[in-house]
DNA sequence: CCCAAAAAGACTATTTATGTCCTGTTTAGT
DNA sequence: ACTAAACAGGACATAAATAGTCTTTTTGGG
């Protein structure tokens, strides 16, 4: 349970260590994943995922690759995680859909958002500039 | 990430409703299932992890069933969660099997390992007593 | 012996995870 | 304009995990 898949894994190398680069300097993403040890295409669409939400910013063309969309320290690893793997949910009962039908008799839930709510406050005072070592 | 399987969510359904049950009363597994509305045959296997690690006591032939194997009390959701989906491991690295190979750069080590303890303890604090509202 | 009930193992279907591949689009440089 | 470099996006492939089902065996009671 709980656990991290590798899209996630491969997703915080990634971005940890463009962090580690120099903010100036354009990444390519075939150096990125030979660094970090991830299969291109892979990494690619992790990266993709990224850019879409603004996390890194993709330059195409010659000369094009990756640079991080904001200052490290104000990315948080929760932001890295989710972007990949979706939201935070230990539970369904949790996503407030009204799918825990049995709500009412449900002592449980309580326990799930408690869990949500400090798993992602943990991660949210995690950022890249603490990960890449800055 | 961090979601309950199916098996999951139906070993607490179950071994909640037996909790909430007089403890000196043999339960049936397909009164159970019945009940909280699992399908008997999955129940079944669940029910049977539960029972080898003496969470539940089971009777076989006439007359048989289920019973919980302590008192609600000192049965906690850890136990039962992990009894089916396995230890609460949010990383790979968590393990110690000395499979972060880039543990010496590994910032985000520590990390997993709090929040796998934040969620072990909350998990360990609630019992089936709570649970069943006893 | 016969029946009721759980234990155990084999089997199946669906979904998710983990990639790969191909084609398109953008951009820099000549 | 042409070409090569580099990301974008979609379709595809394979393997593993999930979510069950089915059948047979073991056990206990009457």
């Amino acid at each position: 349970m709980m656990d991290l898949t590798r899209k996630g894994e491969y997703a915080i190398r990634g971005i940890v260590y463009l962090a580690a680069r120099q903010s100036d300097q354009v990444c390519l993403l075939s150096d990125i994943a030979a660094a970090v040890d991830v299969p291109q295409t892979f990494l690619a669409k992790i990266f993709q995922q990224f850019s879409k939400i603004g996390l890194v910013r993709s330059y195409r063309g010659t000369g094009g690759g990756f640079v991080l969309g904001r200052p490290p320290e104000k990315i948080t690893l929760l932001e890295v995680v989710e972007a990949v793997e979706g939201p935070i949910i230990p539970n369904r009962c949790v996503t407030g859909e009204g799918e825990c039908s049995r709500t009412s008799s449900c002592n449980v839930h309580p326990v799930w958002v408690k869990v949500q709510t400090q798993v992602k406050d943990i991660l949210e005072k995690v950022t890249l500039k603490d990960l890449a070592g800055l």
